[in-house]
DNA sequence: CTTCAATTCTTGAATATTCAATATTTTCCA
DNA sequence: TGGAAAATATTGAATATTCAAGAATTGAAG
């Protein structure tokens, strides 16, 4: 039985944002090099296979709620890394592609990100790394 | 080498995040019965040790900044949950206390949270549970 | 002792997020 | 077919968060 009185720095919610927000911020100082929020990497990162994505589907990857995600991508098609296309075959959606300047961003972007990824390999271990990855994987395949 | 096309879901942070979020929001769901954000309740947990603490302790504590954690701390002293004091050691710093109030209410939410560590444990197994939150400390630590 | 830098917390303005409502298109079924 | 219900995206108002500046107190160095 788990014990109502336990410090909150056992529950497995407060480890998780706890670990969340000391990697987003490390993550966020890197892109921040090239003035990009974190969500905008994942928006371009998704995009950059080069297929149209809906914005169900895009909110949904990213996890961003949908009126979120319409002003972020407002503002990325200001500055031309993305733009909008009608669905043709379902005209409620909205197909969101990458642009040159925006595949060109993403990988400058992944560079960055990946320079953080060694970064923790480094200190924290190859093998915590990927049974981590594991773990956090099949938490949330059972969390559906 | 870490591979800079690697799909986003293969980043560490990328499953942080949703892991993360995914848990968040079933607590969430759980303290909604109690009309509480799961900051507040979080707060409410640190300031049951009965000892007052400082706004800049509560704020690490409960991984807000501090106009952010002050805004939150001006409604709960409306709500009567928890009241300040000035620090007569120091007085640039206020220190907090859980009202009795609080504590009531701490009591519901405490047991609401263990209801979804509970089920978390059923779901996805005691082992890989404690060996997730193991190496989120680990990685935690070694992050400093 | 006094003055200047550092610490702690709060405030106000700018920004971002969320909720509820709206517009459009598609799906379904009677 | 016709029309109600569902799905998709956006908008606008309400709310929350953040950044930068400010006020108060302490520490520390000359």
């Amino acid at each position: 039985m788990a014990k109502s009185n336990a410090p909150i720095t056992e529950h497995l919610a407060y480890l998780l944002a706890q670990a969340n927000r000391e990697i987003n911020r490390q993550l966020e100082l890197r892109l921040s090099k090239e003035g990009v929020p974190v969500e905008q990497w994942r928006i371009l990162k998704v995009l950059s296979d080069g297929n149209g994505h809906s914005m169900g589907e895009l909110a949904d990857a990213v996890l961003l709620n949908h009126p979120t995600l319409t002003k972020m991508i407002d503002r990325m098609v200001s500055d031309t890394l993305v733009y909008r296309v009608q669905d043709p075959n379902d005209r409620r959606k909205v197909l969101m592609f990458i642009s040159d300047r925006g595949k060109v961003l993403c990988k400058k972007l992944n560079s960055l990100a990946v320079d953080q990824e060694e970064h923790i390999l480094e200190s924290y271990g190859d093998k915590s790394t990927s049974e981590l990855k594991r773990l956090l994987e099949s938490l949330i395949d059972s969390s559906n």
